[in-house]
DNA sequence: TCTGAAATTGACCATACGGTCAGGATGCCT
DNA sequence: AGGCATCCTGACCGTATGGTCAATTTCAGA
């Protein structure tokens, strides 16, 4: 594994470095696990000596801890356009963008994050049990809200949530099969897009939020 | 980690001792990853001792690709009902049936297969390339067929199958979020069928494969 | 320039893992 | 009953891993 960072001899910064290793375990724990995963990998990616990562982060855990969260906060962030829309074309539209770009733009983070709630959520189990809870009832008021004004047709909300997630996610965290099913060539900015007006046709039109073509 | 049979000491058939170390692999593979498994473990789970399992899996790639291998079968047994409809509507749906089932059936089976094809498919990757893209092709000539003849809206047939495969199978993969969601409950078999309903409503109409409500 | 807190690192350790092996047990077939 | 292929298993081995530590370097502030 190359280093990272060719002549990286001065000091860094407390920042810097948990960021540069927070970078490197990231992508490390993507592709090859927790369990696969080693410190000595994370630190030849980061372009560091093992020892110096556990200066930073005591244990594995720990840092796995640290990527974990990071993710999460990013997800949540995501939420906001949901709550400023007029209605679900717009909300959940911008739902559907929001949440294709981060699949697009940070795939290692969704896949550590899939694989720890594959797992059984062994480190962000209270994650779940209450910001996520809280998150999802949150938007489950919203869309309930938008049925009995007549917007869109009368769709369990939570299956609803739950089908954003897995449709958007799976751009992410099944993207080597989908590599793979394009010719072995990543997903051009054209197919990238079409990929989410796909998802947002067939999903606002299939809760009654479009006119019908 | 408790035995799984408490008295075994008989001797087994080569076939039942195969099927009960492959049953307590996809288990452990599926909570722990790859790289995560221990072999040791995998025995506890099966009630033998870890050499015998060695006896019938030299190592444990081969255990593993074996139990990757059985998932991929029943998944493409399970696309059978796909040719045999006469429209999308029969097609899709019963597809959506049959992975629904899969899901709910063999949950450990598909997380495996989710965590291998997140660490970039080392194992099974010819299968990608080969079984899974004809199969892909086929389908998506029927898909194109059933366009033609204006039984379903001109949606790209490749971003439509990865919507099936990401919802239905998010009920595997992502089963401990969506019970955790649950109030820590499995979901019952009102929920299950309320959850395949709503996406066959919201695919299904999405798609133009319906009368719109 | 001096000082001390923060940062860096190679060497090291105990443990756990995948895999091996030799010898024993079992039971089918003649 | 006896022979033989199959099956079973405790003990063992080399390696790689997560983590430790003491010694050294760096640098901001006095």
């Amino acid at each position: 594994m190359p280093k990272a960072s060719p002549s990286n001899s001065k000091k860094l910064r407390r920042q810097e470095a948990e960021a540069l290793i927070l970078s490197a375990a990231e992508k490390v724990f993507a592709e090859a696990g927790f369990g696969g995963a080693t410190m000595q990998l994370i630190a030849d990616v980061a372009g560091l000596p093992k020892a110096n990562l556990h200066y930073y982060f005591p244990t594995k855990e720990l840092l796995y801890r640290q990527v974990v969260q990071n993710i999460f906060e990013i997800w949540l962030q995501a939420a906001d356009v949901f709550d400023q829309a007029e209605g679900p074309e717009e909300g959940i539209g911008a739902y559907i963008d929001a949440k294709m770009e981060i699949s697009r733009r940070h795939p290692n983070g969704s896949k550590v994050w899939a694989s720890e709630v594959m797992h059984g959520a062994p480190v962000i189990q209270d994650y779940l049990e209450t910001t996520l809870t809280d998150w999802t009832n949150g938007r489950i008021t919203v869309i309930e809200r938008w049925i009995s004004e007549g917007r869109m047709a009368p769709i369990d909300p939570r299956h609803l949530l739950y089908m954003l997630w897995a449709t958007t996610q799976h751009y992410a965290d099944f993207g080597h099969q989908i590599e793979t099913l394009n010719g072995s060539a990543p997903l051009s900015d054209a197919q990238w897009e079409a990929a989410k007006n796909n998802i947002k046709t067939i999903i606002l039109r299939g809760i009654g939020a479009l006119p019908t073509a």
